[in-house]
DNA sequence: GTATATTTGTTGTTATACTAACTATTAAAA
DNA sequence: TTTTAATAGTTAGTATAACAACAAATATAC
């Protein structure tokens, strides 16, 4: 392979593996019968995680856009997951936060999320985590404005 | 950090990252004002290097499905960079080919999407590359059927 | 204190991703 | 040979993803 083509192969690769990682949790939270998408559930998680935030800190955790996260709650606040609260003091924003109901789901489905997320790590060693996140790191870093 | 949720952190850091690759390379394909997309570029950059495909090995080798190839070639041949030709001897499918306007385009763009690429892998090693590579399939590989 | 800039969130548009259901055609089985 | 199965491609529906343009509210500058 010349010298040039190798990047694009390799910016292929790195596509390719992260479209399947997503896929294989898609299929796997469909087949349990759960009603909220892989985006969804990182927004459920952030909230169960840090409590109330509004949807500009849920982007900027996520490193979604503000149009993808009003589209996420919004889906979420129809299945009411989630609530939009007034913001006291800032009448721009929401406070979002997890219902009840939220809540009980997040507790429910963490076990087998956290089975989903192992399995794509399967016979990798513990170095092997390191340097491959110091080199999405390094790619992240070399793209960013 | 604990155990399990190390998982979930590494498949976050892996889906941000394949996200800015293709942000970052969209961003530059409109900059220099090209009117393709960076799927539509990886589909004519296959018909380029292996002459006519049907969809369904467009599809295989680019590793999408079938409704998302039909649509991005649906859009190429609105733009009249390819054609999908009658194959002689299966009326099922077409032979996808390069129009002259495909190929030019092709040839003027090559030299910068290496540049594009490129630039993901500024300040990593050779060996990082195959670290990298090694790290990419053996992930695919746990989440193959 | 008013003009200007910034921040927060929404809406619109285009493209990809995946599933399901479908047509047309070809291949395989009985 | 006729029934059945498999293949190639399309269409429809839902959910990201990114960008642009926008409204409303807040912060800053003068």
């Amino acid at each position: 392979m010349q010298e040039a083509q190798k990047y694009s192969r390799y910016s292929f690769l790195l596509d390719r593996t992260a479209r399947r990682v997503k896929q294989y949790a898609k299929q796997r939270f469909r087949e349990l019968g759960w009603s909220i998408t892989v985006d969804q559930w990182t927004v459920l998680k952030q909230l169960y995680d840090k409590g109330e935030l509004n949807q500009r800190e849920l982007a900027d955790l996520t490193f979604k856009d503000h149009p993808t996260m009003t589209r996420i709650i919004d889906l979420l606040s129809i299945k009411e997951l989630i609530v939009r609260n007034a913001h006291p003091g800032d009448r721009r924003s929401f406070k979002v936060a997890l219902t009840s109901e939220g809540e009980k789901l997040v507790k429910s489905c963490l076990p087998e999320v956290q089975d989903i997320r192992m399995k794509a790590w399967e016979n990798l060693s513990e170095s092997d985590f390191k340097e491959f996140k110091r080199i999405l790191d390094s790619i992240y870093d070399n793209l960013s404005l």
